[in-house]
DNA sequence: GGTGAAGTTAGACAGAGTCCAATTCTTATC
DNA sequence: GATAAGAATTGGACTCTGTCTAACTTCACC
Protein backbone atom coordinates (compact mmCIF):
# COMPACT_ATOMS: atom_id res chain seq x y z
CA UNK A 1 0.00 0.00 0.00
CA UNK A 2 1.11 3.37 -0.65
CA UNK A 3 -0.01 6.63 -0.10
CA UNK A 4 -2.02 7.14 -3.24
CA UNK A 5 -3.70 3.93 -2.53
CA UNK A 6 -4.89 5.15 1.25
CA UNK A 7 -8.15 5.36 1.59
CA UNK A 8 -9.97 8.57 1.86
CA UNK A 9 -11.41 8.03 5.16
CA UNK A 10 -10.75 5.35 7.71
CA UNK A 11 -12.43 5.10 11.29
CA UNK A 12 -10.25 7.41 13.37
CA UNK A 13 -8.77 4.89 16.05
CA UNK A 14 -7.39 3.20 12.64
CA UNK A 15 -5.74 6.38 11.12
CA UNK A 16 -3.23 6.30 12.97
CA UNK A 17 -1.78 2.16 12.42
CA UNK A 18 -2.61 3.03 8.78
CA UNK A 19 -0.42 5.93 8.57
CA UNK A 20 2.32 4.00 10.49
CA UNK A 21 2.37 1.07 7.34
CA UNK A 22 2.40 3.75 5.11
CA UNK A 23 5.81 5.23 6.78
CA UNK A 24 7.38 1.58 7.37
CA UNK A 25 6.51 0.93 3.74
CA UNK A 26 8.67 3.21 2.72
CA UNK A 27 11.50 2.42 5.46
CA UNK A 28 10.25 5.35 7.35
CA UNK A 29 10.44 4.43 11.01
CA UNK A 30 7.05 5.64 12.12
CA UNK A 31 7.35 8.12 15.22
CA UNK A 32 4.50 10.42 16.86
CA UNK A 33 5.98 13.61 14.89
CA UNK A 34 6.37 11.71 11.56
CA UNK A 35 2.75 10.24 12.22
CA UNK A 36 1.00 13.66 12.71
CA UNK A 37 3.19 15.56 9.23
CA UNK A 38 2.11 12.18 7.23
CA UNK A 39 -1.67 13.24 8.65
CA UNK A 40 -1.28 16.81 7.88
CA UNK A 41 -0.27 16.40 4.19
CA UNK A 42 -2.21 12.71 3.41
CA UNK A 43 -5.69 13.78 4.75
CA UNK A 44 -5.76 17.11 2.78
CA UNK A 45 -4.13 15.71 -0.28
CA UNK A 46 -2.66 19.65 -1.22
CA UNK A 47 0.13 21.35 -1.56
CA UNK A 48 1.27 22.11 1.71
CA UNK A 49 4.60 24.24 2.66
CA UNK A 50 6.96 23.42 5.58
CA UNK A 51 5.00 26.49 7.47
CA UNK A 52 1.49 25.16 6.66
CA UNK A 53 2.29 21.84 7.88
CA UNK A 54 3.79 23.05 10.71
CA UNK A 55 0.63 25.01 11.96
CA UNK A 56 -1.46 21.82 11.19
CA UNK A 57 0.34 20.10 12.80
CA UNK A 58 0.43 21.98 15.80
CA UNK A 59 -3.26 22.87 15.82
CA UNK A 60 -4.11 19.47 16.11
CA UNK A 61 -2.60 18.84 19.84
CA UNK A 62 1.36 17.06 19.01
CA UNK A 63 3.99 19.76 19.60
CA UNK A 64 6.17 19.77 16.66
CA UNK A 65 9.09 21.78 16.57
CA UNK A 66 10.43 23.74 13.16
CA UNK A 67 13.75 21.47 12.76
CA UNK A 68 11.74 18.28 13.00
CA UNK A 69 9.18 19.50 10.55
CA UNK A 70 11.96 20.01 8.00
CA UNK A 71 13.45 16.93 8.73
CA UNK A 72 10.65 15.05 8.06
CA UNK A 73 9.62 16.39 4.81
CA UNK A 74 12.68 16.23 3.68
CA UNK A 75 13.09 12.70 4.85
CA UNK A 76 9.63 12.09 3.10
CA UNK A 77 11.34 13.22 -0.33
CA UNK A 78 13.84 11.34 -0.26
CA UNK A 79 11.50 7.92 0.11
CA UNK A 80 9.62 9.34 -1.99
CA UNK A 81 6.39 9.94 -0.14
CA UNK A 82 5.55 13.32 -1.28
CA UNK A 83 7.52 15.04 -3.95
CA UNK A 84 8.71 18.88 -3.91
CA UNK A 85 7.20 21.66 -6.06
CA UNK A 86 9.24 24.32 -6.69
CA UNK A 87 7.26 27.08 -8.41
CA UNK A 88 7.04 30.13 -5.39
CA UNK A 89 9.98 31.92 -5.20
CA UNK A 90 9.22 32.38 -1.53
CA UNK A 91 8.58 28.88 -0.32
CA UNK A 92 8.76 25.07 -1.17
CA UNK A 93 5.56 22.89 -1.27
CA UNK A 94 4.97 19.45 -0.48
CA UNK A 95 2.87 16.69 -2.62
CA UNK A 96 1.33 14.00 -1.16
CA UNK A 97 0.71 13.18 -4.73
CA UNK A 98 3.60 11.28 -6.22
CA UNK A 99 1.96 10.15 -9.55
CA UNK A 100 3.46 11.66 -12.52
CA UNK A 101 1.29 14.84 -12.92
CA UNK A 102 2.17 18.44 -13.97
CA UNK A 103 1.46 22.02 -11.67
CA UNK A 104 -1.05 24.98 -12.35
CA UNK A 105 0.34 27.60 -10.33
CA UNK A 106 -1.51 30.91 -9.86
CA UNK A 107 0.96 33.68 -9.36
CA UNK A 108 -1.41 35.78 -7.99
CA UNK A 109 -3.05 34.39 -5.22
CA UNK A 110 -0.53 31.47 -4.85
CA UNK A 111 -2.92 28.41 -5.15
CA UNK A 112 -1.47 25.15 -6.85
CA UNK A 113 -3.50 22.27 -8.70
CA UNK A 114 -2.27 19.26 -10.26
CA UNK A 115 -2.86 18.53 -13.83
CA UNK A 116 -2.68 15.14 -14.54
CA UNK A 117 0.18 13.47 -16.54
CA UNK A 118 -2.16 11.47 -18.89
CA UNK A 119 -3.84 14.72 -20.08
CA UNK A 120 -0.67 16.32 -21.56
CA UNK A 121 1.92 14.78 -24.16
CA UNK A 122 5.43 15.71 -24.51
CA UNK A 123 6.91 14.99 -27.82
CA UNK A 124 10.53 15.64 -28.75
CA UNK A 125 11.61 15.60 -25.01
CA UNK A 126 15.53 16.00 -25.21
CA UNK A 127 18.12 13.78 -24.37
CA UNK A 128 19.45 14.42 -21.61
CA UNK A 129 22.80 15.97 -20.72
CA UNK A 130 25.81 13.62 -20.97
CA UNK A 131 25.91 11.46 -17.61
CA UNK A 132 22.58 12.89 -16.29
CA UNK A 133 19.53 11.17 -14.99
CA UNK A 134 16.26 12.65 -15.22
CA UNK A 135 15.19 13.63 -10.73
CA UNK A 136 12.06 14.91 -12.36
CA UNK A 137 9.53 16.73 -14.90
CA UNK A 138 7.59 19.04 -13.90
CA UNK A 139 5.36 21.53 -17.11
CA UNK A 140 4.44 24.50 -14.61
CA UNK A 141 1.76 26.81 -15.99
CA UNK A 142 1.38 29.88 -14.00
CA UNK A 143 -1.72 31.53 -14.81
CA UNK A 144 -2.85 34.86 -13.38
CA UNK A 145 -6.24 36.66 -13.35
CA UNK A 146 -7.33 37.58 -16.13
CA UNK A 147 -6.88 41.74 -17.42
CA UNK B 1 14.79 46.34 -31.11
CA UNK B 2 14.82 44.09 -29.05
CA UNK B 3 17.16 42.09 -26.54
CA UNK B 4 17.36 39.06 -28.69
CA UNK B 5 17.86 41.17 -31.46
CA UNK B 6 20.44 43.01 -30.12
CA UNK B 7 23.91 42.51 -31.69
CA UNK B 8 26.50 39.79 -29.34
CA UNK B 9 29.27 42.35 -30.62
CA UNK B 10 28.71 46.02 -30.59
CA UNK B 11 31.60 49.01 -30.40
CA UNK B 12 32.31 49.76 -27.08
CA UNK B 13 31.50 53.24 -27.88
CA UNK B 14 28.40 51.91 -29.25
CA UNK B 15 27.10 49.40 -26.40
CA UNK B 16 25.82 52.20 -24.19
CA UNK B 17 23.54 53.83 -26.40
CA UNK B 18 22.02 50.47 -27.75
CA UNK B 19 21.41 49.15 -24.54
CA UNK B 20 19.88 52.59 -23.64
CA UNK B 21 17.46 51.92 -27.14
CA UNK B 22 17.15 48.26 -26.03
CA UNK B 23 15.58 49.65 -22.65
CA UNK B 24 13.74 52.70 -23.79
CA UNK B 25 12.28 50.45 -26.19
CA UNK B 26 10.97 48.38 -23.57
CA UNK B 27 9.69 51.59 -21.48
CA UNK B 28 12.23 51.71 -19.24
CA UNK B 29 14.20 54.73 -18.38
CA UNK B 30 17.45 54.41 -18.81
CA UNK B 31 19.79 55.19 -16.00
CA UNK B 32 23.46 54.33 -15.12
CA UNK B 33 22.53 51.27 -12.80
CA UNK B 34 20.15 49.68 -15.68
CA UNK B 35 22.37 49.97 -18.33
CA UNK B 36 24.94 47.68 -16.39
CA UNK B 37 22.36 45.37 -15.23
CA UNK B 38 21.00 44.74 -18.87
CA UNK B 39 24.78 44.59 -20.02
CA UNK B 40 25.75 41.90 -17.13
CA UNK B 41 22.46 39.88 -18.61
CA UNK B 42 22.96 40.65 -22.31
CA UNK B 43 26.33 40.35 -22.68
CA UNK B 44 26.76 36.61 -20.85
CA UNK B 45 22.79 35.97 -21.90
CA UNK B 46 23.06 33.03 -19.40
CA UNK B 47 21.29 32.88 -16.30
CA UNK B 48 22.16 34.83 -13.26
CA UNK B 49 20.97 35.24 -10.27
CA UNK B 50 20.64 38.60 -7.82
CA UNK B 51 23.80 38.37 -6.46
CA UNK B 52 25.63 37.06 -9.26
CA UNK B 53 24.22 40.06 -11.34
CA UNK B 54 25.31 42.36 -8.14
CA UNK B 55 28.80 40.67 -8.49
CA UNK B 56 29.14 41.32 -12.05
CA UNK B 57 28.17 44.83 -12.01
CA UNK B 58 30.44 46.07 -8.85
CA UNK B 59 33.67 44.11 -10.20
CA UNK B 60 32.55 46.54 -13.21
CA UNK B 61 33.11 49.36 -11.44
CA UNK B 62 29.50 50.83 -11.42
CA UNK B 63 28.61 50.99 -7.51
CA UNK B 64 24.83 49.38 -7.27
CA UNK B 65 23.17 48.66 -4.15
CA UNK B 66 21.41 45.35 -3.95
CA UNK B 67 18.16 47.47 -3.55
CA UNK B 68 18.99 48.63 -6.87
CA UNK B 69 19.54 45.15 -8.30
CA UNK B 70 16.34 43.74 -6.73
CA UNK B 71 14.36 46.84 -7.79
CA UNK B 72 15.61 46.79 -11.33
CA UNK B 73 15.25 42.69 -12.03
CA UNK B 74 11.87 43.01 -11.19
CA UNK B 75 11.38 45.81 -13.45
CA UNK B 76 13.13 44.09 -16.15
CA UNK B 77 10.73 40.96 -15.98
CA UNK B 78 7.68 43.28 -15.69
CA UNK B 79 8.39 44.93 -18.78
CA UNK B 80 9.37 41.78 -20.24
CA UNK B 81 13.05 42.19 -21.33
CA UNK B 82 14.21 39.33 -19.06
CA UNK B 83 12.52 35.98 -17.21
CA UNK B 84 12.13 34.86 -14.16
CA UNK B 85 13.41 30.82 -13.82
CA UNK B 86 12.38 29.59 -10.72
CA UNK B 87 13.60 26.20 -10.39
CA UNK B 88 16.20 26.31 -7.17
CA UNK B 89 14.67 26.50 -3.66
CA UNK B 90 17.18 29.47 -2.71
CA UNK B 91 17.23 31.98 -5.31
CA UNK B 92 15.40 32.98 -8.14
CA UNK B 93 17.64 33.24 -11.57
CA UNK B 94 16.76 35.42 -14.42
CA UNK B 95 16.88 34.76 -17.89
CA UNK B 96 17.72 37.41 -21.10
CA UNK B 97 16.56 35.03 -23.48
CA UNK B 98 12.13 35.90 -23.13
CA UNK B 99 11.53 33.46 -26.20
CA UNK B 100 9.50 30.22 -25.44
CA UNK B 101 11.90 27.38 -24.37
CA UNK B 102 12.00 25.25 -21.55
CA UNK B 103 15.24 24.34 -19.00
CA UNK B 104 16.94 21.74 -17.82
CA UNK B 105 18.12 22.45 -14.03
CA UNK B 106 20.54 20.28 -12.77
CA UNK B 107 19.96 19.70 -9.47
CA UNK B 108 23.42 19.07 -8.08
CA UNK B 109 25.73 21.50 -9.44
CA UNK B 110 22.82 24.48 -9.81
CA UNK B 111 23.73 24.51 -13.73
CA UNK B 112 20.62 26.24 -15.66
CA UNK B 113 20.27 24.88 -19.83
CA UNK B 114 17.87 26.44 -22.43
CA UNK B 115 15.96 23.71 -24.19
CA UNK B 116 14.58 25.68 -27.40
CA UNK B 117 10.91 25.61 -27.22
CA UNK B 118 10.12 24.66 -30.92
CA UNK B 119 12.02 21.36 -29.80
CA UNK B 120 9.43 20.02 -27.78
CA UNK B 121 5.30 20.14 -28.31
CA UNK B 122 2.96 19.73 -25.47
CA UNK B 123 -0.71 18.14 -26.60
CA UNK B 124 -3.54 17.91 -24.70
CA UNK B 125 -2.80 21.20 -22.66
CA UNK B 126 -5.53 21.87 -20.82
CA UNK B 127 -8.38 24.42 -20.52
CA UNK B 128 -6.97 27.03 -17.96
CA UNK B 129 -9.10 27.91 -14.96
CA UNK B 130 -11.70 30.35 -15.32
CA UNK B 131 -11.00 33.22 -15.51
CA UNK B 132 -7.20 33.28 -15.75
CA UNK B 133 -4.64 33.92 -18.08
CA UNK B 134 -1.43 32.48 -18.88
CA UNK B 135 1.88 34.21 -17.60
CA UNK B 136 3.79 31.79 -18.57
CA UNK B 137 4.60 27.63 -19.52
CA UNK B 138 7.97 26.19 -18.04
CA UNK B 139 8.70 22.63 -18.47
CA UNK B 140 11.35 21.85 -16.36
CA UNK B 141 13.89 18.99 -16.43
CA UNK B 142 15.36 18.50 -13.14
CA UNK B 143 18.69 16.10 -13.73
CA UNK B 144 21.46 14.67 -11.63
CA UNK B 145 24.38 12.92 -11.75
CA UNK B 146 24.06 9.06 -13.21
CA UNK B 147 23.88 7.01 -10.10
C1' DG C 1 16.58 -1.81 33.87
C1' DG C 2 20.76 -0.64 30.91
C1' DT C 3 22.68 0.69 26.62
C1' DG C 4 23.28 2.62 22.16
C1' DA C 5 21.24 4.33 18.14
C1' DA C 6 17.74 7.08 16.23
C1' DG C 7 14.84 10.95 16.61
C1' DT C 8 13.54 15.50 18.50
C1' DT C 9 14.34 20.04 20.18
C1' DA C 10 15.29 25.22 21.11
C1' DG C 11 17.51 28.59 19.60
C1' DA C 12 21.28 30.63 17.15
C1' DC C 13 22.45 31.31 12.62
C1' DA C 14 22.70 32.13 7.30
C1' DG C 15 21.09 33.91 3.07
C1' DA C 16 17.58 35.83 -0.16
C1' DG C 17 14.72 39.35 -0.63
C1' DT C 18 11.89 43.63 1.18
C1' DC C 19 11.19 48.10 3.08
C1' DC C 20 11.93 52.85 4.17
C1' DA C 21 13.38 57.47 4.72
C1' DA C 22 17.04 60.26 3.04
C1' DT C 23 19.72 61.50 -0.80
C1' DT C 24 20.89 61.94 -5.67
C1' DC C 25 19.85 61.94 -10.46
C1' DT C 26 17.09 62.89 -14.73
C1' DT C 27 14.36 65.43 -17.36
C1' DA C 28 11.32 69.01 -18.81
C1' DT C 29 10.80 73.78 -18.90
C1' DC C 30 12.27 78.04 -18.94
C1' DG D 1 22.56 76.88 -18.13
C1' DA D 2 19.34 77.19 -13.98
C1' DT D 3 15.55 75.32 -11.68
C1' DA D 4 12.08 72.45 -9.89
C1' DA D 5 9.53 68.15 -9.59
C1' DG D 6 9.34 63.56 -10.10
C1' DA D 7 11.96 59.35 -10.59
C1' DA D 8 15.63 56.49 -9.19
C1' DT D 9 19.10 55.03 -5.93
C1' DT D 10 20.94 54.02 -1.47
C1' DG D 11 22.39 51.85 3.20
C1' DG D 12 20.87 49.54 6.58
C1' DA D 13 17.47 47.46 9.30
C1' DC D 14 14.28 44.03 8.84
C1' DT D 15 11.52 39.61 7.60
C1' DC D 16 11.22 35.10 6.34
C1' DT D 17 12.57 30.40 4.93
C1' DG D 18 15.50 27.09 5.89
C1' DT D 19 19.94 25.04 8.26
C1' DC D 20 22.81 23.73 11.99
C1' DT D 21 24.27 22.12 16.49
C1' DA D 22 24.62 20.29 20.81
C1' DA D 23 21.72 18.63 24.39
C1' DC D 24 17.98 15.87 25.43
C1' DT D 25 14.41 12.14 24.77
C1' DT D 26 12.64 7.93 22.95
C1' DC D 27 12.94 3.36 21.39
C1' DA D 28 14.49 -1.34 20.42
C1' DC D 29 17.00 -4.79 22.09
C1' DC D 30 19.56 -7.31 25.33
Amino acid sequence: MNAQSMPMTVRPEDERATLSEVLRGHGVGPTHQRIEIARALFSRMTHLSADQVLAAVNQRHAETSKATVYNTLKLFVEKGLVREVIVDPTKVFYDPNTSPHHHFYDVETGEITDIDGDRISILGLPALPEGKVAAGIDLIIRVRGAA
